[in-house]
DNA sequence: CAGACTGTATGATTTAATTTGACAAAGCAC
DNA sequence: GTGCTTTGTCAAATTAAATCATACAGTCTG
């Protein structure tokens, strides 16, 4: 492509022709005069042409200069309209909305959160994926990944949403039939469900009070190959199982579960948006990780609540 | 001005997307790749969106980006037909030309150039106004003025086409009635006829082989207020006058005029283009120009040539 | 004809563009 | 997995450009 292709000088020049005179265009784009002398001259040299005849008391434009204003200004309304439709969709959410997010997580927190961000923008389409794998995020087929657990990939942007804490749970029958627990040894003959999308299903590290630390390898009678199955089994009476809170908060609190050792804890995990290396990130994403959050910090407060004064929940 | 409006980086941008690639870009613009990617990262920082997802290996634009670079396609379409247009009007004629010309150059001269000039250009229209007033060349109602004498206005730029001598001429039943001349004092009392078009057509000088001069005061029996129709009575034999050789030339050849005192030389004016202060010339006038310059270096042999050589003459 | 104003020219100065060379990440061959 | 090449980016240095601050010549107004 040509050098000989300065675009920024057609602004100067169809100011100048605006308004009339070389004066009052310097005043209205903010410059010294010399320059826009000095721009248009280097635009006429470049084409070739005398665009403008001056007087130093008149000016006049050239034939050529009159046909040579009316394009500029064509491409001058294109440019600044195109700019002004890109910083409009810098400022607010347009478009289709694409995003992962894994299973349990996804029916937990992420639906209802969709629900409310197509309440609030009607407009906006949203694609979701609700799938455990991990998708190519630089593929740029997707504007964001909600990520469970411990972050691997570090080479994309991350925003931690929120952090969820791990339940060993078992239903209320299972519960009756199994001797009183005192410590995470205890734990280890129970019948375990193994979660087989877990990276180590087998082994667990209990804590207490933040001092003490037991790892128990469990042996597991059962095994189910994705966590809501797991949990399924559990909820049945199958045997018990390690879960997020977000997925057992509410059968905790219905009395469908029941937690085990609940004054020992397990690792707690982060709650992850993470996005492609974008430098910037459209609307449509800042507003909807915004909800997420929101309602992440929402959820947290109720599960606590839920759980630390069970009897004041509503 | 820093309106957050840099045109030039389209041009990267688009290229980029054409291309495939920050690599290919560079190589097409002939500039570093850097160049390329920190162009390309100010639009997107101008813009306060990402238009393109780059992995080392391999790129994607954004929806804002696609879009992008479908309106910066049709803006540079647009830059680019404006720039070659203009550039075709700096190379080939196009348009009106109009000039003006004094009376009686302009007829014998401007006018056959003119009909040559309308042959070579069919698609020019030309204007020409015949008058020996002078227009304001800076109004840009005129492409070019063609002057006849000795220039007064230094402002406007010049070019020389040629020069012009004057004769003493009297028609043949005068010269008869005359006593011969051998000085130009002799000339003092022949029945002068003042041409008023002149600045001062009372007083001549004469000169001889470069070396003598001799200025003479007439009298003038008739006065003519324009140089054609001085130039009648001279031709009908009602005294005796100065005129250009482009008028008399033909005349004499033909024997319808004589010289008087051909030894001795009145001073020699210049033929000019005037141009209005530009700083390019347009085609249609530097064609034109040519032309007339062409014309009138023929014009200089011919009388040359068909007065040294009168017995030659074709 | 003075006086204010216009567009331009010039040299200094600041800003932006560009080059250069190096680097981390990603794909590919093995 | 381990080398090897390629790609986009980064940072400091260099170069080009834009810009400013003046001064000046021409011209219209009153």
């Amino acid at each position: 492509m040509s050098d000989l292709l300065n675009l920024n000088r057609l602004i100067f020049y169809t100011t100048v022709v605006d308004t009339g005179s070389f004066t009052l265009a310097a005043e209205r784009l903010g410059v010294a005069k010399a320059v826009v002398s000095h721009q248009v001259a280097r635009l006429e040299q470049e084409l070739g042409v005398t665009l403008l005849t001056r007087t130093t008391r008149r000016l006049h434009a050239t034939d050529e200069g009159r046909l040579f204003y009316g394009r500029c200004v064509i491409i001058l309304r294109e440019a600044e309209a195109a700019y002004a439709e890109m910083s409009q969709k810098a400022s607010e959410p347009s478009g289709m909305l694409t995003l992962t997010a894994s299973l349990d997580y996804g029916a937990a927190v992420v639906a209802p959160t969709i629900a409310a961000y197509r309440r609030r923008f009607p407009q906006m389409q949203v694609n979701v994926i609700f799938d455990d794998d991990v998708m190519d995020l630089a593929a740029g087929q997707v504007d964001l990944a909600i990520r469970v657990g411990w972050l691997a990939d570090s080479s994309n942007q991350a925003r931690r949403l929120g952090t969820f804490d791990q339940y060993l749970v078992a239903a209320p029958s299972l519960i009756g039939a199994m001797p009183s627990m005192s410590s995470p040894a205890d734990a280890t003959n129970l019948p375990w469900v193994a979660n087989a999308a877990l990276r180590n299903p087998l082994r667990w590290v209990f804590s207490h009070a933040e001092r003490e630390t037991v790892t128990i390898d469990v042996n597991c009678p059962v095994t189910a190959d994705k966590t809501p199955a797991a949990y399924a089994c559990v909820l049945a009476g199958v045997g018990v199982s390690v879960f997020p809170d977000y997925m057992a908060a509410k059968d905790i609190e219905a009395g469908r579960l029941v937690r085990i050792l609940p004054d020992w804890s397990l690792p707690a995990g982060g709650i992850h948006a993470v996005f492609p290396p974008a430098r910037f990130r459209p609307a449509r994403v800042r507003a909807f990780v915004d909800m997420l959050k929101a309602a992440e910090r929402r959820r947290a407060a109720q599960t606590m609540a839920g759980y630390d004064l069970a009897a004041d929940a509503v």
